[in-house]
DNA sequence: CAATGTCATGGTAGCGCTACCATTTTTATC
DNA sequence: GATAAAAATGGTAGCGCTACCATGACATTG
């Protein structure tokens, strides 16, 4: 005769509670919650009846511990400030807020011995699924999510070698594209300026540099990067950069939009004009791009749809529909404005 | 004499496991990892030495069933990519990544039924602490979160009545600040520009009108603002419609600085000059305001901190320490820029 | 109509951990 | 050196839930 505890809420509603009230077993409860199907309509309705009334609310540490898997989707990204990962972020959660997932987010702050970090901590917690930018991972990162036991999904990126399943586009056609569009709209000094080089920054700039190559424009000393994280201001430093190393330069293909926004400003700054001394393209296509002045070319990329999509493959997979298709290119898209209309 | 399940993530390593290769009680090894003192240092050598060579990890949810709390902070914002909130919500995580407490985080949506359902979801996890932005909760939200038996930060703004503890600055003060300069500056026909009036930017521009009134400038004419959302596009056709109705107009008070760049850009598409013909004042003092062309006068807040503050504070609260100030007021800085120097 | 299958429901036994109490060992006190 | 107090350690009993198996009521089959 030990008396209860009463840790817990205060006393919240256990399932115990809810099958006393509706007068069936506790699994009963249990699978009228979960698999609605296999309990008859009427025991069905007693037992709403009786959830509503205790207010009751099943306790997800129980259920993952009884379970051996967490309703928990674990999220990783290497900025929460940067747009383009908040985009992505969001997609994520509109996707995911109907259902009985929830969100574990990680920031990586781009470091691979970050990510592998939070992996160690999320892939043991047995989540639904795991999302993770990039396909860069370090070794030790790939067994993790090789070893998770959960589908995984790589977004951002295309590339050929996914650990599970990957949503994202080719950043390397992304910067090829936009170099070509400069090409085509009569530019020839063209410079890459880009600031936090990573992977898919560094696939961007190998994108720039094939198309200047094929068209025998290339010169390395039209490039102009830095490690440091990207800012507007960076942007305008940069170009003051490359115009020092490059009087010459006519277009410039920026890295992302904010560095493309910095140079715009900076081209005011110095009264150069946009787009017939200076071209500009910059990367993302984010909304600030077609309200500049002038509006500012763009590789329009599927931040959102990344973000549902991943999802959307992740409970497929979980609901054991694995999507035959394995990697999904949801492609970018040139939105030529006046920044290039020479 | 029944078998062992084996369920659990193909048959990691118990807190049982460490205890039988160290040779100790398993509520031991409990304690040697949550409260090391209170193990003698053999001890706790020993059970050092076994969960290296085992890969132990806790099982959060285990421990979050069994001590009837979760190491979990939950956080509510209204948006996922308006850069104020990633910035604060950044803030909290980085507090909070070396700890052992994870992040659960939610979007509102700016709706004030969204934050209800999700204090519905969160509160009954028994949270480790909840950061919710905002005061102006609906009544339900204010139960749950007076109930939710933890420690309680609201952030973003200061007011009279907080649930429990509070970390932000005055939206009224910073928007009559911003008006006072605009007015000390020389310019007189000041309008108010804003997109998603939700109720931080109502008391902006309560501070505006105060402002305004008391230099007997006040017209409701100059007052232009949208429940869209907030967007650069949105801030050109905000002033053209203020233009429209008030050509005179000599200042724009943007609500963000998202609309005060499309302002900006608007003012450069129709050949106003930034000071001169008019003056430009944002808020939240976002980096790219330094960096336009002129920059752009701005009020900056201090939204990182905020996520630190919040953070810290709810920490001192779990640790019995419950600082003695329950509402800091971080305040703002008035940056004043070229796009007001007339 | 017996044999077999299917459906709806329930009982039991944990999931991995910690609260609570009991026990043993060490230290402090007179 | 006896006694009290404190520190260190362990055993037991759950936390709230679900996996697994068992049961009984029907339906299906030849």
């Amino acid at each position: 005769m030990t008396k209860p505890r009463s840790r817990r809420g205060g006393g919240r509603p256990t399932i115990a509670d809810v099958a006393r009230k509706a007068g069936v077993g506790a699994i009963t409860v249990s699978r009228a919650l979960r698999e609605p199907d296999r309990v008859s309509q009427d025991l069905r309705r007693q037992i709403q009846a009786a959830v509503e009334e205790l207010g009751y609310v099943p306790d997800p540490n129980a259920r993952a511990l009884a379970s051996a898997r967490a309703d928990v989707f674990g999220v990783l990204v290497p900025s929460l400030t940067n747009n383009v990962f908040a985009e992505v972020v969001r997609g994520i959660y509109d996707s995911l807020s109907d259902g009985p997932f929830r969100v574990q987010l990680g920031n990586t702050h781009y470091s691979g011995l970050e990510e592998e970090r939070l992996l160690q901590v999320f892939a043991p917690q047995r989540p639904a699924a795991l999302i993770v930018a990039g396909i860069d991972q370090t070794p030790t990162s790939r067994k993790l999510l090789e070893s998770a036991g959960c589908p995984v999904v790589q977004v951002m990126e295309t590339g050929p070698d996914p650990v599970d399943m990957l949503v994202g586009f080719s950043h390397f056609d992304g910067g090829r594209t936009a170099t070509e569009h400069l090409i085509k709209s009569g530019y020839r000094r063209i410079g890459f300026i880009g600031a936090r080089m990573d992977p898919r920054s560094q696939r961007r700039l190998a994108g720039y540099r094939a198309a200047m190559e094929k068209a025998g424009l290339f010169d390395p000393r039209l490039i102009t990067t830095t490690p440091l994280l990207s800012s507007v201001t960076l942007g305008r430093e940069l170009l003051r950069d490359a115009l020092a190393k490059m009087p010459a330069l006519d277009g410039v293909f920026c890295n992302n939009d904010d560095i493309a926004l910095g140079v715009l400003f900076e081209c005011h700054s110095a009264a150069l004009d946009v787009p017939k001394t200076i071209g500009i393209v910059g990367f993302n296509d984010l909304e600030m791009m077609q309200a500049a002045f002038p509006p500012l070319t763009s590789i329009r990329t599927p931040r959102y749809e990344i973000g549902r999509r991943s999802v959307a493959m992740a409970l497929a997979a979980i609901a054991g529909r694995r999507p035959e298709q394995r990697v999904i290119d949801l492609g970018f898209e040139l939105k030529p404005r006046e920044s290039t209309a020479r």
